[in-house]
DNA sequence: CTCTATGCAAAAACTTTGCAGGGAT
DNA sequence: ATCCCTGCAAAGTTTTTGCATAGAG
């Protein structure tokens, strides 16, 4: 899926700067902070927050905060669990876990604990 | 379980100011963030915060991020995952959802999406 | 008695807002 | 031409740190 079909249909105008921070986020393998994107994407951080809020808003994207108080966004396709390290704070994609909820929409998955790597290095 | 047995054989010393602030998590029904306990507790945000991480780092206590940018907290007792309505941001406990994944050690289960009274009021 | 815990004030980290100018449709 | 988007600077919110005193073991 191209990025301007994320966009199509909703309720924001299609700029050269977004296309770009959202084609950051779709081609990661795993959520992004902004401190992480900053020096690919030439935007303002208050541009960047204010996009990141409209994504939300239109559905495009997921954000959610991890052990490190920052907040990571990924772009809603392929819809999976992610597991974030109390200790490193390392973020991952899991993809084999699914879950219903009757009743309730969900969005996004987040699993808190401590992962293979740090366990091993107890 | 007491809240002197929980803090018992940790590395950290029995204070009432601690004992309290256990007690008002245990009692909750839900996470709760600082701005929610600080008029029942009589201790400076600069302690609570300290306590936060000495619990956190005994294992004592869960913590985790909403949506509204604020750190929520619970007493590790009787595990299970938690809802987090995008749309209100209201912390729900969700007992009937167990998840393991191999290798990984679990904390907690944060489930973000929309919640059914925000879905029935669209 | 010693070492940890606490309160206060000030700072830090991340995110949001105001405003004026630029860009998409 | 209109209205949304953007950058810059400044403010806001939540959490952390420094330091001197109080308290637990």
């Amino acid at each position: 899926m191209k990025i301007e079909e994320l966009i199509k249909d909703k309720n924001i105008k299609l700029t050269t700067a977004r296309v770009k921070l959202l084609e950051i986020l779709k081609e990661a393998d795993r959520p992004l902070c902004y401190e992480e994107i900053k020096n690919d994407i030439s935007m303002d951080k208050a541009t960047f927050y204010r996009n990141i809020s409209k994504f939300e808003e239109e559905g495009i994207l997921n954000a959610f905060e991890s052990n490190d108080k920052k907040r990571y966004f990924e772009v809603r396709l392929n819809p999976h669990a992610h597991f974030v390290c109390v200790k490193c704070n390392s973020v991952e994609c899991i993809k084999n876990i699914d879950i219903t909820l009757p009743n309730y929409e969900i969005n996004n998955v987040i699993i808190n604990g401590t992962c293979p790597s740090c366990l091993a290095s107890v």
